[in-house]
DNA sequence: GATTTTTTGGGCTTGCCAGCCCAGTTCCTC
DNA sequence: GAGGAACTGGGCTGGCAAGCCCAAAAAATC
């Protein structure tokens, strides 16, 4: 894995193309998050997304340029998902609960860990140039928390006490360590103490307006 | 970077074999902690340590073994930190203050991250058979600090309604969720922001008893 | 329909690097 | 001092994998 810039412009693909693109690209994200960056090699996508070497290299010259593409495809995907009417913007404690234990629950929490920030910590160091493309899908992750704990505060539920940045970052630190130390331990308990003590210390600001609703133990 | 079983047994070793396996140990955590395990090669540390590839050979027979050591190593040195006497056990507020100030202060934090978990997070989806020594160094981590917040709440300085398990487990994944998060972002706001508002949690369960220690802003 | 562009296929090439070979030097034990 | 063990040196080998070659097939364009 070399640093590259073999980055081909994104042209105009047709449809099928445009398939056969994204097909490689679902089966890349997938290897990638189940085996890691270095142990996934282009035989074993090939094979996964039933096409030939050329093909692949035709859609991604380099490995550089499929590590980039899957990085964007899974921070739009997970971009997407935290802008989804489930949280309903994070305006409330209990989007956040929500939140938590989706990722709780979540199966694979503790085998793979977070699907960026996994890939996210197995090339940080690298000489691939996906530092700036890292930088902005958790800069914008962190905004969606951020936004949230504001509405929050404009909504009279947390106090203009808290600063909804310093909390945004404390939500998105203890999920990203928790989620490492979820895939070390092989449970799910640093995972769940983790977001569920942030959430807890975020309703340490909560107005007495807003403590009349009710929250699950 | 294959599966191996060829760990050789750890043997005496005289003083001199000792000293040039030590330095071969110091030269390859660092290269490590700076380029990565996967762009850290044999020639390279062979140059760093001023040995032969044959002895590098010679003292780790394959990779794996070589970053199961390292691994053992940093392990030591972190836990041995952690138990230091600057830290007095972590039986106080500003014991934890303390050390979230070291941390952010730490000029590699947003470059390299954690030295032992930053190399954990790259070799945790390997088949490098490194994961029980991996949940044990972090096991061991977090029980400094549940040790910690026990005596907190036995010298009542916080309230017996914390939980040190779960506060435990809070702080280690804020400091590794906020340095992943520094290093992606190329500054320690995330760290700080993270580490503060744990510790900030923590001081919500401080008792009005001790609640006349006055906190530095 | 002819030509061009895009997609696709089969497999080869080359460089990297982990591991290993062969043997010399130093140190330890009897 | 002899023999064996440990340490050390110089460099080679073979397998892996990223990237590339050559060309056929399908689709688009004129």
């Amino acid at each position: 894995m070399k640093a590259s810039a073999g980055v081909r412009e994104p042209r105009k693909l047709t449809d099928k193309g445009q398939a056969t693109r994204e097909r490689i690209l679902e089966h890349a994200a997938e290897l990638i998050y189940t085996k890691g960056v270095h142990a996934t090699n282009n035989e074993q996508l090939r094979r996964a997304a039933g096409v030939s070497g050329s093909q692949l290299n035709h859609y991604f010259p380099t490995k550089e340029s499929l590590v980039l593409a899957v990085i964007e495809w899974r921070a739009e995907r997970v971009l997407s998902f935290h802008r989804s009417e489930r949280f309903a913007s994070f305006d409330s404690l209990d989007a956040l609960r929500d939140w938590a234990d989706f990722y709780v629950g979540f199966e694979r929490a503790h085998q793979e860990g977070c699907t960026l920030g996994s890939l996210a910590s197995e090339i940080i160091k690298t000489d691939l140039d996906v530092h700036d493309e890292l930088a902005k899908a958790f800069e914008q992750w962190g905004d969606i928390f951020r936004d949230g704990l504001q509405r929050m505060q404009k909504l009279g539920r947390i106090s203009a006490d808290a600063d909804p940045v310093r909390l945004a970052n404390l939500l998105l630190s203890a999920f990203q360590g928790g989620m490492l130390l979820s895939q070390v331990q092989r449970n799910t308990t640093p995972l769940r103490d983790a977001l569920q003590a942030a959430i807890d210390y975020v309703q340490t600001f909560e107005t007495s307006l807003d403590s009349a609703s009710p929250r699950v133990q």
